[in-house]
RNA sequence: GGGAGCUUAGCUCAGUUGGGAGAGCAACUGCCCUACAAGCAGUGGGUCAUAGGUUCGAGCCCUAUAGCUCCCACCA
């Protein structure tokens, strides 16, 4: 083995045998417990980011540590179309050629969107590769695949015929950019600096105006109406009178409407049915005329009269100056607003009535909330829970078409011959109410989500009741960020109730953001992306995962630092050298099971901890608090095996007694074997790199099972008297250092104590780690030399003399110093001890504990008074 | 307007049934001791945001306050 941990010279060997040897291969087996978690399939445009790096080293930790527990684990994988995004991207590389969308036409669009996606979807497979991904690669799904495909005409189907998919002209979010309708959750809405103008309409025939004001005066070309409170008694005169639109001159209905908040504004406002939800609203209230002013890519259209063709903002500004020149604009305040933007290319959209389909959302999403209430799906953190409750309870009809290219075609053909639309699982070739064979098909394509609502039982085969889907659906688990609870995971159990009538999965384990080191977000306008390819390629994959494991907690944001990275890779380091230690010390030799030898304490002991480990870490898995997980195991592999044990056990190593040495090997072996396998789902290059060199080892560790806690190896009692000698060790050492002796200095460690065996049982250990030359046994604590440091152990009392460096007065101070502590724990547990609430209500296993502390304080005391008098006697 | 989260060592963060405050990094001291200087030993550093409350006992539960962050809705 190599002196330092490379891991280069490895992992991409190591995933290449794992992949060819079908290590991440999931076979049905009746006679094993599925467990299941689907990838969140990352869009073809996409690079590998943190965000992914995340995510996935979450899910393959799980899928690894259910695996090596005995399930049939499928981590099923997958790429998304990503309709919207891509389609940007290509339209974007099209501009450089001078190309458009209609100047190459449908077909050759999706061709090179097609060309786009072979090129592209194996570069984010090939980087999750990199990471360590033990996804079932043979079962990658593409959500345009023929299967997805058949999924999403299925449900299509199925929910036109049940009514819960309709057409309709309605309000929605219009991209004049992207040129398409979007869905509420693809608007984000940010606070902008804007105006609010104040514009005078006459009223028809009088010499008074209402004021209105607007922070969109170029949609006045579609008001259709003002409106007043019906409580407002400022307005109420006029209502049923007109005003007259400014520069249209056209006459509108004023009409009293709840929607008219008096506290607001000038308590009039103009409504556009065409261009404001709320007004549309009125506008159906009050029957008004919908008029549209804006053309689909956000210019002005014939209603806006001389202003046609403008783009809004140009006609915002034209208008306002010919409103000033008229006098009807009253004046101009600035005002901050929420303005929505399209989520993929970050312009204003604008609210606009639009012919589009929708998927009506109560009848799903009642059962849905029903679904998380009785725990049928359970999020992690719970507090997720509630945001989704708010969101599925206000959820409105779903707009799900997109006047893009690349997607699912809508499966709705209409009959030019009767008019009649079809909707149809399968291209109709002639109309099925008159037989003509006019049809065309729909033009719009299917919301990107869409697809993705399906992705747990369309990737496992539906419609077909495949053995699949009867196998591993309901799937276990879903990893996900909270930032696409609303995209995705709310759209998967709707549809996973409704279309297989089983929730999807059972828990939601949600992460937050990786965020740079100044904890803001990563994006590429900033340019503070951390790619994570050029880590790995820095620090290895091990050591990235670690770092985004370790620490964190379920749904909070972490941040990536270098620095963190390091601490992992040096962590990694230190695994690679102590197996180093191991496995070189064991060459040649037999290593026995450690149920054949005789154990000292401290074997003992670091067993005895390897089994609360196993316990921890198993535990904290199964409740998917990985972050706990990683630190319980780097505590204890750095600490308790690598600083404790291993040196420990060097002397028996050393000391050319073969029985002691082969003990050794035994238990060095057994734990190291212990550790990697507990590792592995974190780290699974390093340990199976490892675990194939060490002795009486073959194959992958990936075939291992997960160590299993057993109750016979907890030793607890040898556990805890080793833990005694620890403390002689630490005191000693401490001291030491405190006098600035030499670590090369050896010391006769003088020992009065009651526990005699335990200590010359350990004698060797003591010396080694100590720095000291020989244990010589007291009877009285007068036989002390002169020139000692005192130090009171809950197994005994230490004098270690120390010459010159010993300064009396110093050491008197010092030992009034621990006199102190040791008095105010004895008054701590005594006071617990004496307090009748405690007594009663606290549980016994506590109380004994205590008692036994206050014991343990009380003798440690009676010493230090003992050494305090023969201060004084000097 | 509604909701959520955060506030713990100089920095970044853990702390999940309430039972003596933890890690990493940074700082300081001393060490090349045959696994590892990507290391070892040791040290210092915290009224766990503030104020109340519940409890024998609160970083953890409840109430209020402050600051920061985020989500949803939205006033034209």
């Amino acid at each position: 083995m190599e002196k330092t941990y490379n891991p280069k010279d490895f992992e991409d060997r190591l995933y290449k045998e794992w992949e060819e040897t079908g290590c991440f291969k999931a076979e049905r087996d009746n006679s094993k417990v599925p467990f299941t978690i689907v990838m969140p399939p990352p869009n073809i445009t996409g690079q590998l980011h943190m965000g992914h790096a995340m995510d996935a080293t979450l899910q393959d930790a799980v899928i690894r540590f259910k695996r090596m527990q005995g399930y049939v684990a499928l981590w099923l994988p997958g790429t998304d179309h990503a309709s919207i995004a891509t389609e940007v991207k290509i339209i974007e590389a099209m501009k450089k050629e001078g190309l458009t969308k209609q100047s190459v036409g449908r077909e050759e669009f999706l061709r090179r969107a097609w060309a786009w996606k072979d090129k592209y979807a194996g570069r984010i497979v090939q980087q999750l590769k990199k990471l360590g991904a033990s996804a079932d690669w043979s079962r990658l799904t593409f959500t345009m695949d023929e299967k997805c495909s058949t999924a999403v005409r299925e449900v299509f189907v199925n929910l036109y015929n049940k009514k819960l998919i309709y057409r309709g002209n309605r309000i929605i979010n219009w991209c004049p950019c992207c040129k398409t309708a979007l869905s509420d959750a693809e608007v984000e809405y940010a606070e902008e600096a804007g105006s609010f103008w104040h514009i005078n309409y006459p009223v028809e025939g009088e010499d008074v105006c209402l004021e209105v004001a607007t922070t969109r005066p170029e949609t006045m070309f579609g008001d259709t109406a003002v409106a007043v409170n019906p409580a407002d008694k400022r307005y109420s005169r006029f209502i049923g009178k007109r005003v007259i639109l400014p520069v249209v001159g056209k006459a509108i209905p004023v009409v009293a409407d709840e929607h008219a908040d008096m506290q607001f504004g000038t308590g009039v406002v103009k409504i556009t049915p065409a261009h404001d939800p709320n007004d549309f609203e009125v506008g159906l209230r009050h029957n008004l005329e919908i008029v549209r002013v804006m053309n689909d890519d956000g210019t002005m259209n014939a209603n806006a009269g001389e202003f046609e063709g403008l783009d809004r903002y140009e006609c915002r500004a034209r208008l306002l100056e010919k409103l000033k020149q008229t006098g009807a604009l009253v004046r101009e305040e600035p005002h901050t607003h929420n303005v929505g933007h399209c989520y993929r290319c970050n312009s204003t959209v604008e609210p606009i009535v639009s012919k589009q389909w929708f998927v009506k959302m109560k009848p799903l999403a009642q059962p849905a909330i029903h679904a998380v209430i009785d725990r049928k799906v359970s999020f992690i953190p719970e507090r997720f829970a509630k945001i989704y409750y708010n969101w599925m309870e206000n959820v409105k009809d779903w707009c799900i078409s997109r006047q893009l290219w690349w997607g699912h075609r809508i499966p709705v053909w209409y009959c030019e011959d009767c008019g009649k639309e079809i909707c149809s699982k399968t291209d109709p070739k002639v109309c099925p109410h008159c037989g003509g064979s006019n049809l065309k098909q729909d033009e719009d394509v299917l919301d990107t989500w869409f697809s993705s609502a399906l992705w747990p039982f369309s990737t496992l085969g539906y419609p077909d009741d495949s053995a699949d889907l009867e196998y591993f659906y309901p799937t276990d688990l879903l990893v996900t960020g909270y930032d696409i609870i609303f995209f995705w995971v709310a759209r998967m159990i709707f549809s996973g109730i409704e279309h297989m009538r089983k929730v999807p999965f059972r828990y939601v384990l949600i992460h937050g953001l990786v965020r740079d080191e100044k904890g803001r977000k990563m994006s590429k306008s900033l340019g503070n992306g951390v790619d994570p390819l050029e880590v790995i390629d820095k620090y290895g994959a091990d050591s990235l995962r670690f770092s985004l494991l370790q620490g964190v907690a379920p749904g909070n944001d972490t941040r990536y630092s270098d620095a963190k990275v390091e601490a992992c890779r040096n962590f990694m380091n230190k695994v690679w050298n102590a197996s180093r230690f191991v496995i070189m010390n064991s060459e040649g030799n037999e290593i026995k099971p450690v149920s054949e030898v005789r154990l000292s304490a401290a074997d003992k002991w670091i067993i005895s901890r390897l089994q609360s480990v196993i316990r921890d870490v198993t535990l904290a898995l199964n409740k998917y608090e990985l972050g706990i997980a990683c630190q319980i195991l780097y505590d204890f592999t750095w600490s308790d095996f690598c600083d404790w044990y291993i040196e420990l056990v060097k002397p028996a190593l050393y000391s050319g007694d073969g029985a002691k040495k082969s003990v050794a090997l035994s238990v060095l072996n057994f734990v190291l074997n212990n550790t990697l396998r507990l590792l592995h789902p974190f780290a699974p290059f390093i340990t199976d790199e490892i675990y194939r060199s060490m002795p009486g080892v073959c194959g992958t560790i990936m075939k291992e099972d997960y160590p299993r806690y057993n109750s016979k190896l907890a030793y607890k009692k040898d556990a805890a008297g080793f833990e005694g000698v620890m403390e002689v060790i630490k005191a000693v050492r401490a001291v030491k250092t405190e006098l600035n002796c030499p670590p090369s200095r050896k010391v006769t460690l003088y020992v009065l104590t009651e526990n005699k065996r335990l200590i010359s049982s350990n004698e060797e250990s003591i010396l080694k780690l100590a720095g000291a030359k020989d244990i010589v046994f007291l009877n009285s604590a007068e036989d002390s030399a002169e020139g000692c440091v005192t130090k009171v152990t809950s197994i005994g009392t230490l004098f270690i003399p120390m010459g010159e460096l010993v300064d009396a007065e110093k050491e008197k101070a010092r030992l009034e110093g621990e006199l102190e502590k040791v008095t105010a724990e004895i008054s701590r547990a005594d006071g617990k001890l004496h307090n009748s609430g405690f007594l009663s209500k606290a549980p016994k296993k506590l109380i004994d504990e205590e008692k036994a502390k206050l014991d343990k304080y009380i003798k440690m005391r009676e010493k230090i008074y003992e050494q305090l008098k023969i201060f004084d006697n000097k």
